[in-house]
DNA sequence: TTAGGGTTAG
């Protein structure tokens, strides 16, 4: 140990004078503690024979105790400092306590304790010195780091020594000024080295890669005289975290082409990048190297190892590594493997995991909930939910863009409204993530203006922000603006991806704006190199069906590289049907039925195709194809939600207990319907009887009930909101149009598809438990003092669903 | 007695 010789000596006179031993005798070695225990007995040892405040024996004592202390301890670092009181200031005691506050880390249970030292020392007069500010730097980065207390220390640190009087320290500057996010500073922390060693350059380059500052820290990377493995890793680790995986490997690979050998932590950064890149080639070659080069096994390297394997799908090895660990495996191990068979679709597998698992934590609960979320088992993340709270977790901002994920897919927009009032509420902190949720949620819930509201609040937007916003504009069938925003969003600096080209081609195709997308189509390969996906083939034949070029668009299923699949083929169907091709119909519908046999949605639209075309044999052939392979149409029914209440409606449906007022409401709008010079389409109607049965049919179906029942219950400042689980009809379409005219009201009707099925009793689970777990925040909420009208409103609307106490 | 890089959930 690096203990000075003199005081050494010094120390075995002392002993073995004390100990009535001879002086001529050698002197036994003074023991070094290994452990706290050992430490505790030197400690009586030297306290017994009064030689605790003997400077040499103080140091040696306190030394080897913050030597032993576990990390993260607090009751041994209460210990050290306790030992510390008792001992004679001086400069290197002070320096001791001081690094078992870092060694403590933020289980010293106060982040200020090393400032108070700093304090006391000064008030003592011991003068401090490069290890110091050393120490006060690594602590004042990892604790809470803030920008004037750092500031003071500097300007402390440059009053007492130049900073080539104490290279660490001017070092540790340049990573505490990172920490706190300050570029300047830490350019600045730099310049001011006079002589930079390597660690100077690595710190700096290390310090941009952590703000995120790409570019510059590869350029420095470049200009450095030299570059080491820490700065090629944290530039490698930035690319990964900044979802940048191909230049993280490309990072990678110059980095051995220069001859430098990697280490562990460096293949933790690179496995990440090949999660990513669901490389499982490259991912696997680093697993042998580890072997081959005998690397520490570290935890984080396990967990990384398994996240790889599992994102890859390559379940067999994930297990092998993961059942390698044995009991011993922290919940990131579990976590990594959870949630790659969740993002593969093996919830079960994932949720029998997650049943054996001893300590969850809330990263387990969001993968297992998004899991469910995502595979449409809404009932399961629900239930989920009211778990964690017996687990005593709260939910965080990825739990809340779970529940705003559901909301968004049921179309649960008091819902998400509420969940909305409780971010505004601080019950998380917003982010851009929470902010593109919730934009997401209004759009899917049919509230444009809301979305855009949340939008222009984004304290920063990144591409996925732009894209939400132009797919949310797209598919409520405001395609210019969509474009519009396209245009902003290429003029502020940020370049799309292949979603932000779907959404854009969604837009074109949502708005038959044919040229616009033959343009967009082009271009995503020629300026941006992105070739086009099954997504974006999928669009443009949607565009060219709606726009009535189907032979075009069928060459274009022709000629595409992949095989299409039954979205493609829907497309064309749905075209066929309002261009009347029934000879391309049926092609389309025969390649639906071989992917989808048991979909009725494909049968009823070719049944519908038959009779507008008035092929009747066709279309009873379609019937008892269904009967014969026992199909079954899906019942279609329509909600509204009332007061916090859903109210669903079938078809002709005269169970609701204001069936008679929503009767003569309905009259109502059939005859300002007439008056205003509308035709009911009647020709989709197939049962043999006269116009006007086939005009009440048409009023009887479970929207236009929907829509009545609405009109009479909500206040006239409120819009409609109908949710439909199956597609509306031609006449409903046109219907509700002007009825919204009509009435000068809002409506909006979210219909979908048989997939992801709308479940009332599920959007109820979700309001029960948004409100149990947030109520407490709500009776927090200061109503009337809020003058902004759009966080008034949210918050009232929250009020509004609060449980009754 | 002193330095820097790391994993899992949206």
């Amino acid at each position: 140990m690096g203990r000075p010789s003199g005081a050494t000596e010094r120390h075995k006179r002392e002993r073995t004078k004390s100990r009535g031993v001879r002086r001529d005798m050698p002197p036994a070695p003074w023991p070094t503690p290994r452990t706290v225990r050992q430490a505790a007995e030197l400690h009586a040892h030297l306290a017994t024979s009064g030689r605790l405040l003997h400077p040499p024996s103080a140091h040696h004592l306190l030394n080897s105790l913050v030597n032993c202390l576990p990390p993260s301890d607090p009751l041994h670092l209460r210990y050290a400092l306790h030992l510390f009181d008792r001992m004679p200031a001086s400069t290197f005691l002070f320096d001791t306590a001081l690094r078992a506050c870092f060694r403590a880390g933020a289980s010293s249970g106060d982040p200020d304790l090393p400032f108070l030292l700093f304090r006391r020392m000064r008030r003592a007069g011991v003068r401090p010195d490069g290890f110091t500010f050393h120490f006060l730097f690594k602590c004042s980065s990892s604790f809470r780091p803030r920008a004037l207390l750092c500031t003071m220390l500097h300007a402390a640190c440059l009053r007492t020594m130049l900073p080539s009087a104490a290279p660490f320290a001017a070092n540790s500057l340049i990573h505490m000024y990172a920490e706190l996010g300050l570029a300047c500073d830490v350019r600045r922390a730099f310049d001011e080295i006079p002589v930079k060693d390597a660690v100077s350059w690595t710190m700096l380059i290390s310090g941009l890669a952590k703000m995120g500052m790409l570019s510059d820290a590869r350029l420095l990377l470049a200009q450095a005289p030299v570059r080491d493995v820490i700065s090629w890793t944290s530039l490698i680790a930035a690319y990964s975290r900044a979802d940048r995986a191909k230049e993280a490997v490309d990072c990678f690979k110059s980095m051995l082409s220069e001859g430098i050998a990697p280490d562990e932590v460096t293949v933790i950064g690179v496995l990440s990048a090949c999660s990513q890149l669901k490389d499982l080639e490259l991912g696997g070659s680093l697993h042998l190297l580890v072997k081959e080069k005998g690397m520490l096994m570290s935890e984080n390297l396990v967990v990384a190892l398994i996240d790889m394997y599992a994102k890859c799908g390559d379940f067999g090895h994930a297990r092998e590594v993961f059942d390698a660990v044995g009991r011993g495996r922290r919940p990131q191990s579990w976590n990594a493997i959870i949630d790659g068979y969740c993002k593969h679709g093996h919830v079960d597998v994932a949720r029998s995991l997650f049943d054996q698992m001893e300590v969850r934590d809330i990263i387990t609960f969001n993968s297992m909930i998004t899991g469910y979320i995502h595979s449409g088992q809404l009932r399961e993340a629900l239930l989920l939910f009211m778990n964690m709270r017996r687990h005593d977790l709260r939910v965080d901002n990825f739990t809340v863009v779970s529940l705003l994920s559901a909301c968004a897919s049921l179309g649960a927009l008091p819902q998400g409204r509420a969940l909305h009032a409780c971010i505004e509420l601080r019950l998380v902190e917003t982010d851009i993530y929470i902010g593109t949720a919730l934009l997401d949620m209004y759009m899917k819930c049919g509230r444009v203006n809301e979305a855009t509201i949340v939008f222009q609040r984004m304290g920063k937007r990144d591409v996925h922000a732009w894209t939400a916003m132009i797919a949310g504009l797209a598919f409520n069938g405001m395609g210019k603006a969509g474009l519009e925003y396209f245009y902003q969003m290429r003029c502020d600096g940020f370049q799309p991806n292949p979603v932000s080209y779907i959404a854009v081609l969604t837009a074109c195709s949502h708005s038959c704006l044919l040229n616009e997308g033959r343009l967009y189509f082009d271009e995503m390969r020629i300026l941006y190199n992105i070739h086009p996906q099954i997504e974006h083939y999928g669009c443009m034949i949607d565009l060219l069906g709606r726009s009535g070029l189907l032979d075009e668009a069928v060459d274009l299923v022709k000629t595409m590289p992949m095989q299409p699949n039954s979205v493609i083929w829907a497309s064309i169907l749905s075209a066929c049907r309002v261009h009347k091709r029934i000879d391309l119909a049926q092609c389309a519908a025969e390649h639906l039925l071989k992917i989808e046999p048991d979909e009725d949605a494909v049968y009823v639209q070719l049944y519908n195709i038959y009779i507008d075309s008035r092929k009747w044999e066709d279309a009873s052939k379609i019937r008892m194809l269904m009967e014969e392979r026992q199909v079954k149409k899906t019942a279609g029914y329509s909600s509204v939600t009332v007061a916090g209440q859903v109210h669903k409606f079938v078809v002709s449906d005269k169970s609701h207990p204001r069936i008679l007022e929503i009767i003569a409401m309905l009259e109502k709008i059939s005859q300002r319907l007439k008056s205003a010079g509308y035709s009911p389409i009647t020709s989709q109607i197939t049962v043999d009887v006269d116009e006007e049965e086939k005009e009440q049919t048409l009023l009887a179906h479970s929207e236009k009930l929907a829509i009545a029942f609405g009109l009479i219950s909500l206040a006239p400042n409120l819009p409609v909101h109908i949710i439909k689980n199956l597609r509306v009809c031609e006449d409903c379409h046109s219907a509700i149009k002007l009825i919204s005219r009509l009435w000068n009201r809002e409506i909006i009707v979210r219909d979908r598809r048989k997939r992801g099925q709308l479940c009332a009793c599920v959007t109820e689970s979700i309001t029960a438990v948004l409100l149990s777990v947030q109520s407490s925040r709500l009776d927090d909420a200061e109503m009337p003092n809020e003058r902004d009208p759009f966080r008034r409103r949210l918050v009232m609307a929250a009020a509004v669903m609060k449980p009754p106490s």
